[in-house]
DNA sequence: AGCAGTATGACTGATTTATGACATGGGCAC
DNA sequence: GTGCCCATGTCATAAATCAGTCATACTGCT
């Protein structure tokens, strides 16, 4: 995957040591001693993940993770309060706050990283950096190609995130509308037919390997990409 | 599931928890601080469920859902009351007014969410998106596919329409103007005979499984999809 | 048989999607 | 900076499919 990360956290111990396992398991890590820093950081760069110490001096992690959520430039960021009480009571209030998941102190950097993972699975599955491959057709975000059957394929970029859309989300109709919020972004301003211009090019794009009817036109609904036929 | 959901509520802080973690979950939400704004939006448009928070300034939240309750155009709307008591005696009087549901702050997003399914399912069951199966026939709304026994069916959008309406609320007659009511709308203007036609497509559709026969006549009512025979 | 309700096939205008062409604009090489 | 090239979005038009209506044939009931 490799995400950018910001980590809130004030206690400069435990902060080296997950900067350093986040580092490791391959992201990008940049980390805020208070609330403050942190929004002060969020002005200028999105994160892709948010990693949100529970306690901390001035604005609680808590305030910070309500604030975000309230601002829909920080709304589909995916948080993980990190906290060191376990009881169910602050687990509900965690996820009452607009977190998206919370791990317990202690916890090993491993279980970390894998939250961090299935995070943003869940948020934006085309955003993991691992391979998909579905029916032959392979595609691999790490080095940005695409083969069918062992033959390349070119696509431009549009074409490409919305093959890498499709390929994590298969089997379900997506209208024009969707598709534009999913792969082009919320804030664009493009016309809805333009996706059928961009369907059909990636349509000839992957047309030298006979891989053109997995992308499939649902009358009325939308397009959808599927293994199975009609 | 997709709805669209009218909140009213008056805390601005617990309005927009609530309207991002319900967008979350992929529905859209309208928001009312109080009753009156709450009945001006409802003039003009009819969402698909209701929450309401229990008090409320001005007219309360108990008010305000007796009275959309007597309004036979509201009547079909599912309403959730929001409530931060937790008393039994409030319990019973918030099912008195007419709400489907209620929920005792602070509650999880996620039970807000399925208990939204839930009414919605009760209420109006081919707005969710759960795949059906009836004997055999299989239609799934996300992939917006239908198969009779492995075997893939082709269907217009209409037929598509007016076989998930039947399956999911099958073995009951429904008349050509109810049909035309829950499939293609309120406000539509549209022969009843039309009803027959599509009727006649969609059984036509269902040919090849075998599955035309759970499409059955009612002489003199309408028409019934039943997983019995004749 | 006669009647009312239903099925069916054909037709037409309307809607939706596919396609090819074009204008724009940014990035890159020089 | 200049010019070229590719990518993108938009449009006009063609093609495909659908929806609604009607005329007619059929069915079941009394």
């Amino acid at each position: 995957m490799a995400a950018n990360i910001l980590l809130v956290e004030d206690e400069p111990g435990i902060q080296e040591l997950l900067k350093f396992n986040l580092a490791q398991a391959g992201h990008q890590v940049t980390a805020a001693g208070d609330a403050e820093h942190a929004l002060k950081f969020l002005k200028n760069t999105l994160p892709d993940v948010i990693l949100l110490d529970w306690m901390l001096p001035g604005m609680s992690g808590i305030d910070l993770c309500k604030r975000l959520r309230s601002d829909e430039r920080y709304q589909p960021i995916p948080i993980i309060m990190l906290t060191a009480r376990g009881e169910e009571r602050d687990k509900v209030l965690g996820l009452d706050t607009g977190a998206d998941d919370y791990i317990t102190k202690p916890f090993s950097p491993r279980e970390l990283v894998s939250r961090i993972k299935a995070v943003l699975r869940r948020r934006a599955p085309q955003m993991t950096d691992e391979p998909v491959e579905i029916n032959g057709l392979r595609l691999d975000p790490t080095s940005h190609r695409v083969s069918g059957r062992g033959q390349a394929l070119e696509l431009g970029p549009t074409e490409f995130r919305l093959l890498h859309f499709f390929m994590t989300h298969p089997e379900r109709v997506y209208s024009r509308t969707q598709l534009l919020d999913q792969v082009w972004g919320d804030d664009v301003f493009v016309e809805e037919r333009t996706v059928d211009v961009h369907i059909r090019r990636l349509r000839l794009a992957l047309e030298p390997s006979s891989h053109a009817e997995l992308i499939q036109t649902v009358r009325g609904a939308g397009y959808r990409f599927s293994a199975e036929v009609g």
